[in-house]
DNA sequence: ATATATTTTTAGATTACTCTAAATTTTGTT
DNA sequence: AACAAAATTTAGAGTAATCTAAAAATATAT
């Protein structure tokens, strides 16, 4: 079982070694945890005698199968956390990094397994970042405009296109939002406009461009 | 701000202070938290120098004014969490100690508080004991009997004014114990039977006997 | 009241995590 | 290729929390 400062070691360093997709620097870890190199390079000892991540002198680091593993579930359980402060407790999505990253340190499998079903099984967090399953496991499709879903199919929002804040500002009011579930339920073959319903059970119409900037997932 | 060991210590020697009345002994804290006296001499020293206690050696330890505060906060904390737990997630109240005693720890103010709200401002938690408000005060309102309290209001079992064995054998077999949640669905003008629903959603008829001698508070 | 038992404290050591400073290895430049 | 710069590791030390063993204080019993 791993400490608390050893969670945020590995999970620090499976984010960079995604990040870059190559060793990870003792010296982008001590950044990133705000922390000294030279404690970087004992706590990578630790975990390595552990076998959580691959380790070789001056070399870098990264994340084993066991440790990527361990990892996922932390990130699992702070993304599902931070579900529960925006959605139930009204939260802002900026506001809830800093106690999400206190709450994934809570160890009970049936509380994750719990608040996941409370929570109705979310797939995104409240930044649009994909929640691993029980098993480790992201299962989230490719991000595609919503105008090329077809008539029907119920989606989710995971992104948008363009920030541009004026778009935003009219998601907004639409109340469309990260997680946001969209039913496509008329697509007009002549403008590319649509007729989609959100999740709480309102229905509205939306134009092309918007429908070309929203990105969902299947 | 405490570490997480020193807010276990101040609320085990507060909870022995509430339970004895008298000067907690070194010996007793040990036992709780199961630790060794060598350790807990050291810890007392610590929260005695930072004013969370008041100690003289060999004389044993109380809180103090601010120490008293501070516990009321992480136990306050603990019992939120549990109402979280067994109302929202389906725990039962025996399961939810151990994770209630990790997630007392997290430090949020603003969590607390909006954790408060969503469970809709509880006074007790699964077990029965009451929940300190956001000033640390226990607010405990007057044991009444049960016939008394009107119809549509949600009162606490919190004691009974006859323990007769077959009285409580009674209690058992309706599934009332004290703890339970009892909302007043009817009352009879002619008899002062009661139709009540408890806690797990049944509802159950009881009579103006039972009513009188079931101890509620509001 | 004095010896004995119990409780509590102190002393000294250990583990986990962190740091600074110095040594070592790697990288980049000419 | 050789030297300087940067990155990394090691060495040594500090803090927090814990322990065992020994010493000191208090309580108990005859």
């Amino acid at each position: 079982m791993l400490s608390h400062a050893e969670e945020n070691y590995l999970k620090a360093i499976y984010h960079l070694s995604q990040a870059d997709k190559s060793d990870v620097s003792t010296n982008a870890i001590a950044e990133v945890l705000n922390t000294k190199p030279a404690s970087v390079s004992d706590m990578i000892k630790k975990l390595s005698d552990k076998g959580f991540v691959n380790y070789q002198k001056y070399k870098g680091v990264n994340v084993s199968v066991k440790g990527r593993k361990e990892a996922l579930q932390i990130i699992r359980k702070h993304r599902l956390w931070e579900v529960f402060l925006v959605d139930k407790l009204q939260f802002n999505w900026d506001e809830v990094h800093d106690i999400a990253e206190q709450l994934e340190h809570i160890k009970s499998h049936i509380l994750t397994q719990k608040l996941d079903k409370f929570l109705g099984y979310p797939r995104i967090d409240p930044h649009g970042d994909p929640i691993p399953d029980e098993r480790g496991e992201i299962v989230i499709g490719k991000k595609v405009p919503l105008s090329e879903i077809e008539e029907g199919k119920t989606v989710l929002v995971t992104g948008v296109e363009d920030s541009d804040s004026e778009f935003l500002a009219h998601l907004d009011k639409i109340k469309i939002a990260l997680g946001t579930k969209i039913l496509v339920q008329e697509k007009s073959a002549f403008d590319g406009s649509m007729q989609i319903e959100l999740s709480n059970q309102q229905s509205i119409f939306i134009s092309k461009q918007v429908a070309d900037n929203l990105l969902v997932t299947e």
